[in-house]
DNA sequence: CTCCCGATAT
DNA sequence: ATATCAGGAG
């Protein structure tokens, strides 16, 4: 995508969602960090309900080791993947204690040898709970990207991430991440994409395929 | 690449 | 019935 629709883009995105924001639910970066993890495949609002609780039930790693992994386990089990998920809390709230002093370290490269935490997570959280410039690739900023042209169809989610990172000026990549998000959640959904009120569709390839298909 | 997986939307 | 949901590990 060239500069020019790049940045119509960006100016599209802040007129529709000027304060998009993290839709998770937590009130310091550890809190963030299960969230986060526990969001993989699946709804925003699911992990919400559930974190209700659980963060009520457990506010340290220590109260993560000291619960069996069973009961744990039927903490979580409505998120789904939460056999998975239980036993990466706990390995993860081990491995804090013993190696961090309990603490969430605030460094990229630390974050992701967290069990449980890879790169996408490490970057939400870097970003969210300490103020640090990056852009979380999941499955909306993926899809959004990849539908509007921004990458290629076969970019993996590294290279969807770096070129977002080359086209948004370093000082946007937080809300652009964030914008994009909720423009892939509410507006060009996975399923059903609202391409006929999309004001980016003049120049998004996959919506112009689209309305094309639906016409004829 | 496959597996993990319940809940919700379509 | 099937697709999808703030992915990560083996």
């Amino acid at each position: 995508m060239n500069k020019k629709n790049m940045q119509t883009v960006l100016d599209t995105l802040k007129e529709m969602f000027p304060d998009a924001y993290c839709e998770l639910d937590h009130a310091n970066a550890f809190e963030l960090t299960i969230a986060v993890l526990l969001s993989a495949q699946c709804t925003d609002k699911k992990v919400n309900e559930v974190t209700a609780d659980l963060f009520q039930k457990y506010k340290t790693p220590d109260d993560y080791i000291a619960v069996p992994l069973e009961e744990l386990e039927q903490d979580i089990k409505r998120i789904g993947l939460y056999r998975n998920k239980a036993k990466n809390i706990k390995a993860l709230s081990q491995l804090l204690i013993e190696q961090y002093n309990g603490e969430i370290p605030p460094v990229h490269e630390e974050l992701v040898k967290l069990p449980g935490v890879g790169r996408k997570t490490a970057n939400v959280v870097m970003s969210n709970a300490f103020d640090y410039p990056a852009i979380a690739v999941d499955t909306h900023v993926e899809r959004v990207s990849k539908r509007l042209g921004i990458c290629k169809w076969k970019d993996s989610v590294l290279q969807v991430e770096q070129t977002l990172m080359k086209k948004v000026p370093k000082e946007e990549w937080t809300m652009t991440h964030h914008r994009l998000i909720f423009f892939g959640r509410y507006h060009c959904k996975a399923q059903n994409p609202q391409c006929e009120i999309c004001p980016l569709l003049e120049l998004c390839r996959e919506g112009k395929k689209r309305m094309k298909v639906k016409v004829s």
